[in-house]
DNA sequence: CGCGTTCTGTAGTGCTCGATATAGAATCTC
DNA sequence: GAGATTCTATATCGAGCACTACAGAACGCG
């Protein structure tokens, strides 16, 4: 095991332990599409209502099971694997969380909103594409190898190698999606003439979802932020 | 068979078609480290002295394992995958190869003489090592988005995911030794004066190697051919 | 209290994984 | 031919996979 991890911790960083939002079991099919599930409209959101009450921290084993596929994937992480590390037992996680792909989905889901938003943040911050872009490369390369999570970019490489198509032609479309939302954001500055003519916008960000992606790989090998930054640096100068 | 020496006696010659030269199981450990077994020394190396002869062809089952790695990386390949494709049942894959870990070793040290000698290649027979890096570039372009073959490079994505340490680790080399390797012909390049004094050889070989790897991800997610050499050409420009 | 509801732990389901025991078939040397 | 050797096919091994049937436990509600 650890073979990409950094020290390990247990994060419980964030930890809001609310247990108030969360639904009863299938969420919305989100990207990765859950089985057949017609997702039921379940009850008016609240915490439960009837019954015995969930006995674990919903929300804090969701972070547990990301850490999880981030690190091994979604095919190398064994519900075993993650039923031990959310501390439940199967039943439990099914009743929760609908299967094992409907987990991941609402994985994949939280690490946008989370360690994954830094880019689209980017971008809507900065004044201009090329300053986003900048921007993003440099998060990217810090995250990337930050020791405090598993190194890379989960949507990147959690569905590498993966036999089930429907789970990798949907992270697969998130990224892509990354990338055509990315060169619509710079054609949208040359139209506005905020970037100079002669710019690409699909070269652009061809070759920026290449280095971002190239990053996450060079980050799982070893190498380090300092590196990597110089790598986002150099990958700017071909900016015109 | 570039990459080791056998551990010892029976240089076994170079692997041509027919089950002429065909050791009878267990050949050199290479990268990936097999089991623990001790590689007998095997017979004079011509080919089988006594008992029934092979009935299949080493060498092409060898190439359809070979495939199967490449798209579906080392894990996701089951030895009922690789029987079925190769034509053969697990005893005699098991009497040829040794066990799955040794077959995968056998198909990297393939893949480095085949389909991945092109980067060697292009260094060693271009005259700078910017003539070398730029069409190193181009081809992975080509090689990464050929039809004929699955996409990508099989050093790359065949151990993302993968639970197997060993594996990882020895693969992981390979990829780490070919940056450092690059770095160095940089900077034989600049010591020579054949490179202007400002290049940076570390710099430019971790920002080849993060392009290269990303243009394989790029591949499998679908970007073509001349996207991707259109990534290698804007690439070229960071250099000095 | 009893009742319906929901969650939890035990203990499995059928399936696939990598690898092999065994016996028979095909070739060699003698 | 006899015997040794090597390969092939059938059938299977124990372990792990995603997942679940079942029964008991913990709640709200009457």
């Amino acid at each position: 095991m650890a073979t990409t991890k950094g020290p390990g911790t247990t994060g419980a960083g964030t930890e809001t332990t609310t247990a108030g939002a969360a639904t009863t079991a299938a969420r919305a099919t989100t990207a990765v599409g859950a089985s057949g599930a017609p997702a039921a409209p379940a009850a008016p959101a609240t915490g439960h209502r009837r019954g015995r009450p969930r006995s674990f921290d919903r929300d804090a084993a969701l972070e547990q099971a990301l850490r999880l596929f981030w690190e091994h994937g979604y095919e190398a992480t064994s519900v075993a694997d993650l039923t031990t590390a959310m501390g439940i037992r199967p039943p439990s996680l099914y009743a929760a969380f609908g299967d094992k792909r409907a987990l991941f989905a609402e994985v994949v889901a939280r690490y946008r909103e989370s360690h994954g938003a830094y880019a689209t943040r980017a971008l809507a911050e900065e004044p201009t594409a090329r300053a986003g872009v900048a921007r993003m490369l440099r998060e990217a390369a810090a995250q990337a190898t930050d020791p405090d999570h598993p190194w890379g970019c989960l949507l990147i490489t959690s569905t590498v190698n993966c036999t089930t198509p429907e789970v990798v032609e949907a992270v697969r479309e998130l990224r892509n999606a990354n990338v055509r939302a990315l060169e619509s954001r710079i054609r949208a500055d040359v139209a506005a003439g905020h970037e100079p003519a002669g710019t690409d916008p699909a070269a652009l960000a061809q070759f920026t979802a290449t280095v971002l992606q190239g990053m996450s790989q060079r980050a799982r090998d070893g190498a380090g932020r300092a590196a990597l930054e110089r790598v986002a640096d150099d990958a700017m100068r071909i900016w015109p």
